[in-house]
RNA sequence: GCCGGAGUGGCGAAAUUGGUAUACGCACCAGACUCAAAAUCUGGCGGGAGCAAUCCCAUGUCGGUUCGAGUCCGACCUCCGGCACCA
């Protein structure tokens, strides 16, 4: 069909080195798991390509060439008893008139179901049957028989392995199902005094008997050769290396490196989405759409085909048009491109979105990208990651950015998920939405069992939610509830951005008491909040609601001691992109105003300096995770309804002399083990802190009569006082 | 099977990267207010012993390094995720 013989690809493995090499690069901003399933995804394999050439059954050489086969272990060649072809191979269809019924049955067999994996067996039995071909070792001339098998993939390498039961576990099972002989050629590496380094000893072969000997295990590290002609008794590394060199210098073999990684098949056949402008001439060929009648337009309407074909096909004012060459007859391509195409550079055209002659202007990429933060679920891990580093690369060729990578960093934030109920006894899962179904928790709220309504045993899972699983939580019905703020604050409070959410209303009640909590202490001190008037007046330069450190000492120095702190922490969390530990800090500042006690009617003049400037940091700090709360609590105390921005806030500044601690707490340890605390000033010399340690009375209960022989201080932090006796 | 990641209270989670484990929140218990309930406020809240001061044990298990380990090293157990005949 057409789309098996007319897909268009873009050539992403011819970049296969740059995505694999270039991960390097990027590697420190970047989720370890996403670097590693984009390492796996492109898969590179370096060994050889060794050619076996082809023998009818006759034993007649009819010219049909060799069978190429990709081998990572080239040193085991001398191992290899059979050359295995996918039953898609080039030479199975060359050959196919004389094979005999059983083998084209057989062959029919397997690639029926390679089309149709009916299911997905943990453990596909290997299957296979020989051709009567014969391919000849290049190394020990040996005839080799040719066989099919189900575990060889036409996709990956040249679709022919050679079969080395001995040292692979594919080839040792396929052997054993077939009676294939076992020849071990890789023997454990030893050290001088005979014992194995290889800590397995699955595998080793009885010296006297090495040749006559069937291992019954198979043994797939690096080792030394044996049973391998002139090349027995080096080392796996050297062979494999001067094989293949040698193979080169011969005309059987050379270097290989393949890849899992695909070329994108980026025909879809859809009515909607980015045309490929190509058209078809009779006498031209395949002519790409002029430039300047770009873009192609779909159109409007297209028919359902049911066929697989593109509905476009059936729109022939689409369909029917010049060759934009010789103006002829011609027809339009009528697939249009995967939708990751557009995802793989819509980030380059936000910065000049309005160009109507080119993607985008190069000085304005440049200007604006690489993007120093993406964010995005872990989902497209692979997909669009790969597709979107593959089309900067292409970009980069092209001379329109500069550079090799378009993510500096990656953020992937995890899912809410939530409890499915299924039911996949015919096969399909069948979801149950949770409230029609009957859940038995044990104590620690583990599902038991799970009963559908109808009285069937339901099996569960923790799944992303959706509507087709019924496990979602409305939002719009949270902000109903909740209001939006406190919804907002508690998915943010709940847990780390990247850690997956199990939905659970419980906690949410927890960030509206918080918010509310703010909400009162604000209006209690309405009166005394607002700016004072030189601060007040509208400048261009930001205000600043914070004071530099005037007073020392006093109650307000705690309190004003917090709020830096406070600040100091939620401004680190928010630059590494934490945002449940800033939401904690601020419930502490929080609290700590509630604990100071400091009313508004008793207040001295530094107090109420003080409250004004925890106040209104925390309601500046609280604005990207609340910012309805944060705005209204915000205009009590400009005195007006113009919101931060025309206000000129900004996020409050943090003094360092006042965050400090006038007296901080000391761990006091014997031994290690945490025996007292002292109180000390933070400028205290680590022979003071060690005096008053050594001199503590729960201290000398734990050191009196022993010797001490050294005390360790960490400075602002602990003493140890190490003793015997 | 192979490859990653993670195991801390009843629960979600903190811990300045080797320095006072369990911050903050939820749930729970007690008290205040109330005719009562809700809301709010106050106190408690890892386990064990003790009237108490205090002591012992505890970051999946076992061992190691260190004055000191949730953090580093080794082995194992469990859970989650990825790949799944990739030659």
């Amino acid at each position: 069909t057409k789309k098996d013989l007319e897909q268009w690809f873009l050539k992403t493995t011819k970049y296969a080195d740059q995505l694999l090499d270039d991960l390097d690069e990027i590697e420190s901003g970047w989720p370890k798991n996403v670097v590693k399933r984009q390492r796996d995804w492109i898969g590179r394999s370096k060994g050889a390509f060794v050619d076996f050439d082809v023998r009818l059954a006759s034993g007649a050489d009819d010219g049909s060439g060799h069978i190429r086969v990709f081998t990572t272990r080239i040193d085991t060649i001398y191992g290899a008893n059979a050359v295995v072809v996918a039953a898609e191979h080039p030479i199975i269809v060359e050959h196919l008139s004389s094979f005999s019924n059983e083998v084209l049955q057989k062959i029919q067999e397997i690639r029926a179901h390679k089309l149709n994996p009916t299911d997905h067996q943990v453990e596909a039995v290997k299957d296979g049957i020989d051709t009567g071909l014969k391919a000849i070792n290049p190394f020990s001339r040996e005839e080799l028989p040719v066989w099919v098998g189900n575990y060889v993939m036409m996709e990956y390498g040249t679709g022919a392995v050679m079969s080395v039961p001995a040292h692979d576990e594919r080839d040792f099972e396929f052997a054993k199902q077939f009676g294939l002989p076992i020849k071990a050629v890789i023997e454990p590496p030893r050290h001088a005094d005979g014992e194995q380094k290889v800590r397995s000893t699955r595998f080793s072969v009885p010296e006297e008997q090495a040749e006559a000997w069937t291992p019954n295990e198979f043994f797939a590290d690096y080792g030394l050769l044996v049973n391998s002609g002139n090349w027995s008794g080096k080392t796996s590394e050297a062979a494999i290396e001067e094989m293949t060199a040698l193979a080169a210098e011969r005309g059987f073999g050379e270097a290989a490196t393949t890849y899992k990684l695909r070329d994108w098949g980026i025909s879809r056949q859809r009515f909607w989405g980015s045309p490929i402008p190509i058209t078809y001439c009779e006498k031209c060929g395949t002519v790409p759409e002029k430039y300047e009648d770009l873009p192609v337009k779909l159109p409007e309407m297209a028919p359902f085909t049911g066929t697989g074909e593109s509905p476009l096909a059936k729109v022939p004012e689409f369909v029917d048009t010049n060759c934009p060459n010789c103006n002829g007859p011609a027809k339009r391509e009528t697939d249009t491109m995967d939708t990751f195409v557009d995802s793989s550079w819509y980030y380059y055209r936000y910065t000049d979105p309005a160009n109507d002659s080119l993607p985008v202007e190069s000085e304005i990429a440049d200007f604006w990208t690489p993007v120093d933060q993406y964010i995005g679920g872990d989902d497209h891990a692979v997909m669009h990651l790969i597709y979107a580093r593959f089309w900067t690369k292409v970009m980069r060729d092209l001379g329109i950015v500069k550079f090799d990578e378009p993510f500096k960093r990656l953020l992937t934030q995890g899912m809410v998920v939530g409890e499915t109920f299924f039911d996949d006894s015919s096969g399909k899962r069948i979801y149950y939405p949770p409230e029609q179904v009957k859940v038995e928790r044990d104590a620690k709220g583990k599902i038991i069992s799970a009963i559908s309504k109808d009285g069937k045993p339901l099996k569960h899972a923790i799944e992303r939610m959706s509507k087709s699983k019924g496990n979602g939580v409305d939002p719009d019905e949270m902000v109903e509830i909740y209001g939006a703020d406190a919804t907002r604050l508690f998915i943010l409070f709940a847990a780390p951005v990247e850690n997956e959410l199990v939905w659970n209303e419980a906690g949410i009640e927890g960030a509206v008491r918080f918010l509310q909590r703010v909400w009162r202490f604000a209006y209690k001190w309405k009166d005394e909040l607002s700016v004072p008037p030189a601060a007040a007046g509208r400048s261009a330069r930001p205000i600043d609601h914070v004071q530099p450190p005037t007073t020392v000492g006093g109650s307000d120095r705690k309190l004003r001691q917090k709020t830096h702190q406070t600040i100091k922490r939620v401004q680190d969390a928010l630059e590494t992109l934490q945002f449940n530990t800033p939401v904690a800090a601020m419930m502490e500042l929080s609290n700590t105003l509630y604990d100071s006690k400091i009313e508004p009617e008793t207040a001295t003049a530094e107090e109420r300096d003080a409250v004004r400037e925890a106040v209104t940091s925390l309601v500046l700090m609280l604005a990207p995770f609340a910012p309805h709360s944060s705005e209204e609590l915000y205009s009590v105390i400009v005195g007006n309804d113009d919101g931060m921005l025309a206000n000129n806030a900004r996020f409050p500044k943090y003094y360092e002399e006042l965050a400090r601690a006038d007296e901080i707490e000391i761990a006091v340890q014997v031994n290690g083990k945490l025996r007292s605390r002292i109180f000390a000033d933070p400028q205290a010399s680590d022979a003071e802190l060690e005096a008053m340690a050594i001199a503590d009375s729960k201290i000398t209960e734990h050191t009196g009569g022993k010797e001490i022989i050294k005390v360790i201080v960490v400075p602002q932090r602990l003493v140890n006082i190490v003793v015997r006796g």
